[in-house]
DNA sequence: GTGAGTGCAAAACATTTGCAAAAAT
DNA sequence: ATTTTTGCAAATGTTTTGCACTCAC
């Protein structure tokens, strides 16, 4: 019995295989594949030999997602794709060669958008800020 | 022969009555409108009474965002809206009680966008910014 | 006239849902 | 034993595509 067991009873869901194995999925991912659609998820799944359904997969995500497991992003991509939530809040920077994820987090646009929304009578819920960038050449 | 007709002319694209209407009802809407699904562009021909075709509406939607006349938007609804490009690039805060969209553009963090991506041996091709915001009670 | 543009219906995706069977407590 | 959860297939919503027809130039 694993630490995800805890964790998804600390969620208040139920320890099933299909949860437990996509938890698992999700915390392995090296850092090149942190951030998993629900089909790459299901592949992951019949690789490791788990026969588990596709709808099952999208269910789980939304389920950890409710549940702050894991965070949803909408890239450019015309799909989701998910990560498991670490706690502190990041923004991505996306290689449009590469395909490459970089993480950052910068506390002056942090602040920056607190007064800009505040200046406009709102208070942030939530944001999402994504760099397509390219690789610089020397 | 309105301006429609130079815009589309110096796009590269042929005139056509399709053309027209949508680039007339992208202009023509008002501040709070100014976001609109192909859906609702679809829907605004109906109303005016122009027969047009869905598919035409996302082919046209598509070609005008190629052409540069078009901004589109995947914000975390599911499908994409598109604006008119009135050449200066802004950021977007959208209400998540009301819907309403403000945009926004802040030279702090654009600056300190570039500053970060240039220390991680990038340059920004394109970037998004969304923030999802609820009305301040005061 | 000829090639680009259009409408329609069908296809293609990503995602969700209904329901009977299976599993968790 | 009861309540959840799952798998499958079918439904959904958005966007794309194939193809015969039409229009702009």
């Amino acid at each position: 019995m694993a630490v995800e067991n805890q964790e998804l009873r600390k969620a208040g869901l139920k320890v099933t295989l299909p949860r437990v194995k996509i938890l698992q999925i999700l915390e392995s991912t090296g850092e090149t594949t942190q951030h998993m659609s629900a089909e790459d998820v299901y592949r992951a799944l019949l690789e490791a030999g788990e026969d588990v359904g596709l709808a099952t997969v999208y269910r789980v995500l939304t389920q950890f997602e409710t549940a702050g497991l894991v965070t949803r992003h909408n890239f450019e991509t015309g799909h989701s794709v998910f990560e498991i939530a670490r706690g502190e809040h990041h923004d991505h920077m996306v290689c449009l060669d590469s395909g490459d994820v970089v993480e950052f987090n910068d506390p002056v646009i942090e602040q920056r958008q607190r007064e800009i929304a505040e200046h406009h009578g709102f208070e942030i819920v939530d944001h999402s800020l994504v760099l397509y960038v390219r690789k610089l050449k020397r």
